[in-house]
DNA sequence: CTGATTGCAAAAGGTTTGCATGAAT
DNA sequence: ATTCATGCAAACCTTTTGCAATCAG
């Protein structure tokens, strides 16, 4: 965590307390939370923190590549404290997001097709391994 | 054509003149429009035109598998009259989304890492090639 | 006829923006 | 002092919803 915070210093940073607690929420969690959730989380700890500081700290974030943003919700933005190319699954069930790290030969950075890709995001809909699992018990 | 309309009848779909004119304007978009560049033409033809029907219909259209559905622009959804799996790309320059026919190997249907994938939506962001050429000329 | 579809307008929800306050150098 | 981040609230856009009027079969 502190390297983290050397990097994000090394960046040219300001380090407040609003982004602090941005970067290690984020940085610690899972299940690539919305803007929303991070915003509820943090408010707890910190009451005067606002949304619109969150929203600004994601971008910054983005920005300098120590995170990623997800459009896999059609409604809302969700963020990956991972901002190394992989993909995600959608559970339908279970409405939870999860990394699929495959190295998928042709969907990747580069020359695609007469293309330049310089950033690459497939999002997969279906059912995740917990719900398949819960669901052979049943009939369905 | 008329077996696209012969198709949605079959498919029990009421078809109302705004249904055609949704159906027969996206079926020859290669543009893949949003929502309200459908309705904005339209409307001049139809001037009795709603978006919300505009709406209801790519709903109706996407339900029962004739069109998909684009999460590919950040703020808004993109509709491509081709339902069948392929990816696209949206060029930073133009703004322009094209289709890339790829026969990806992992991102597809059916089991991938444990999960059963029943959609995919692979968005690459970059350069579209008539970008590219022009950029050749010029330094960049 | 009768249920489905339409159009309108309002509501909802996420995201962005403007600006005054406040902190840091 | 000056710059930059914050918080608040309003604005903005897309999408959804409710309902009365209308239409297709």
């Amino acid at each position: 965590m502190s390297n983290l915070i050397d990097r994000l210093r090394n960046k040219g940073v300001v380090l407040t307390p609003q982004r602090l607690a941005v970067v290690e929420f984020l940085k610690k969690s899972t299940t690539h939370p919305t803007v929303n959730e991070i915003y509820k989380v943090l408010r707890k700890k910190y009451p005067m923190m606002s949304q619109a500081t969150v929203y600004s700290t994601l971008e910054l974030l983005k920005r300098i590549g120590e995170i990623q943003e997800l459009s896999i919700r059609k409604d809302k933005a969700c963020f990956d404290p991972n901002p190394k190319l992989h993909h995600h699954l959608l559970c339908r069930k279970c409405e939870k997001i999860l990394d699929i790290e495959v190295n998928c030969p042709i969907i990747k950075k580069g020359k695609v097709k007469r293309c330049e890709v310089e950033e690459v995001q497939a999002y997969l809909y279906g059912i995740c391994p917990a719900c398949l699992k819960k669901e052979h018990g049943k009939k369905e």
